[in-house]
DNA sequence: TATTGTTATACTCTATAACTATA
DNA sequence: TATAGTTATAGAGTATAACAATA
């Protein structure tokens, strides 16, 4: 007596959309900061790691070098970080978070927090921690 | 003594490259059956409903009708789904799976499986429902 | 020759506007 | 006049190829 399977049955589904919920809460929580969960992202990995050129940080976080290139152009409009010639190799850029920049990631960072309990709400604190617990299993 | 926020700690980049892995399945178990996982889910959902027309189906599925007619201009080529005109309102299509779109749903949903079980794998069987039900309980 | 950053280009996915035929 | 399906078009996001400057 099996029901006919449903498209929300498809952990492809609950996935791709739960992604989307959170998307959504993250960038309305950001848009007083001027920017987005991807470009919180980015931040977040200058500001975790030593100073490094365009290509290391694109071949860390998985992106394209030529998306890298536009990623970095609005995120300098926004003089959150700063293109600098690398000393010894000038073919190099070296980027680094600007202070205005280091502000929005701060501030950012509590917000993203903020969405991501919005989003984890329908789940008590226990099954919450171990479905990030799950993830982080999960992922790569 | 908190450590430096890292990007793998962001719930966003979790699901999204979560998502991305089981993707990279669920295409790959499906690509001797040439269809991919999108696909899969529009059979899914016509097979599990009334016979239904295009606007219809874009609607519950969320998805824009415009969009909707390039998804079934794709299945209708492959042989998997038909438009017929509706008896009534000849404005509408009725859109069904023909006997070969049976036959891909139902390897579909098995290579589907296949697929879902190596993205729980490192998880154990207990946690694999557990994450499954908190993502059923996230996604309105 | 190889590498870094860049530009030009194209392809996918998605959405908006406008057209057609039917109601 | 409103609706179903369609087409044309444009906007994001991403990837490939080719270029200039530098190593």
């Amino acid at each position: 007596m099996s029901s006919t399977p449903e498209l929300r049955d498809r952990l492809g589904y609950l996935l791709k959309h739960a992604f989307m919920q959170l998307d959504d809460l993250v960038t309305a929580v950001l848009a007083p900061h001027n920017i987005n969960g991807r470009e919180l992202g980015l931040l977040i990995h200058i500001a975790a790691h030593e100073p490094a050129s365009q290509q290391q940080i694109a071949q860390r976080m998985q992106i394209d070098r030529t998306t890298m290139v536009a990623l970095l152009d609005t995120l300098e409009a926004k003089g959150v970080v700063a293109r600098r010639p690398h000393a010894e190799d000038r073919r190099r850029n070296v980027v680094a978070l600007t202070d205005h920049g280091q502000q929005i990631l701060k501030l950012g960072q509590e917000a993203s927090a903020k969405a991501e309990r919005q989003f984890l709400e329908p789940l008590s604190g226990d099954v919450a921690t171990k479905f990030r617990t799950a993830l982080q299993a999960i992922v790569k």
